[in-house]
DNA sequence: TTTACTGCAAATATTTTGCAATATC
DNA sequence: GATATTGCAAAATATTTGCAGTAAA
């Protein structure tokens, strides 16, 4: 699907799922979830603050937080905590068929798909729970950090 | 494995671990990774804080942080982030053959095993990333509260 | 004896909340 | 017109940091 129509789909879920719930179409709404797909990365409400602000949008930090909290809850967007306290979100759209690497030493994140370890466990049903989605993270170092540690080994430690 | 045997086998990683980086072997560290390994299970800073004074050893909440970070720094204990803002950890002695069924309404943790998938997991391999454990988190509504939500839904929203 | 570690309190970081003003339905 | 939502600021929560005193090596 061409990022045109993912935004045009998207903006139709968020709308039939603000009517389904009786809750109000905000312009504010729109626009953040808007910026989120444009922007196609993992951010932080901050980070997406700032650039709301930079874009010229104005909102409140407070309105940006209630707004993604909306989202994760109608599945639009998926809420990581990579290991530092600070929440990450991604747009969904696409986003649940792939997992992450997480360096531990250096916190950077990088993206892995595998269509069949996916399946399966998109596939996989649970005794009295309803899954709707799962997040995956492969914990250890990377490339740089590897390297790092490897020559800190070799100095004397006193 | 005992229990008291793997008391006697962690205290001993923990113990090689911090000669092979110089650091000190406190009471403090030992106290504190003991009561982690006698809990088994799930818990918070704050919670095994409390733990610690009630049990009658006086730590302050700043060691815990401390020995939480070093004991997960020497894959003794793991830290998940469940959602909410608090990290949480587990030890780690068997604790990486199970998953985690996180309920996104009521935030109740259930652990699952799934010895296949387990092992698919411990033994992929990344290309420039050296893997030293994953967690897997599925999301959705527990039992009790896809019953709620199921009477929510027959309730008008105006 | 050296300096890593602890405890305490203050500082920081992140998120939530209360409330008056505003805008959607 | 009723009330959900916004923006702002203050509060709450979780974690980190600085520093003086203590204790491990």
């Amino acid at each position: 699907m061409e990022e045109n129509n993912i935004l045009e789909s998207v903006s139709a879920q968020l709308s039939s799922y603000l009517n389904s719930k009786g809750l109000r179409k905000t312009p504010e709404r729109f626009a953040i979830l808007e910026q989120i797909y444009n922007l196609n990365r993992h951010f932080d409400v901050d980070t997406l603050y700032e650039i709301m602000q930079e874009s010229g949008y104005r909102v409140s930090r407070a309105t940006v937080y209630n707004t993604v909290d909306l989202l994760v809850e109608c599945h639009l967007i998926v809420k990581h905590q990579f290991g530092t306290n600070m929440a990450h979100y991604e747009r969904a759209f696409n986003a649940d068929n792939h997992f992450h690497l997480i360096c531990t030493n250096c916190n950077n994140v990088t993206e892995v798909k595998d269509e069949d370890l996916n399946n399966q466990l998109q596939n996989k049903k649970y005794k009295d729970f309803d899954a709707t989605g799962y997040n995956l993270y492969i914990y250890g170092l990377c490339h740089k950090c590897v390297e790092k540690d490897r020559s800190n080994d070799n100095t004397i430690h006193n």
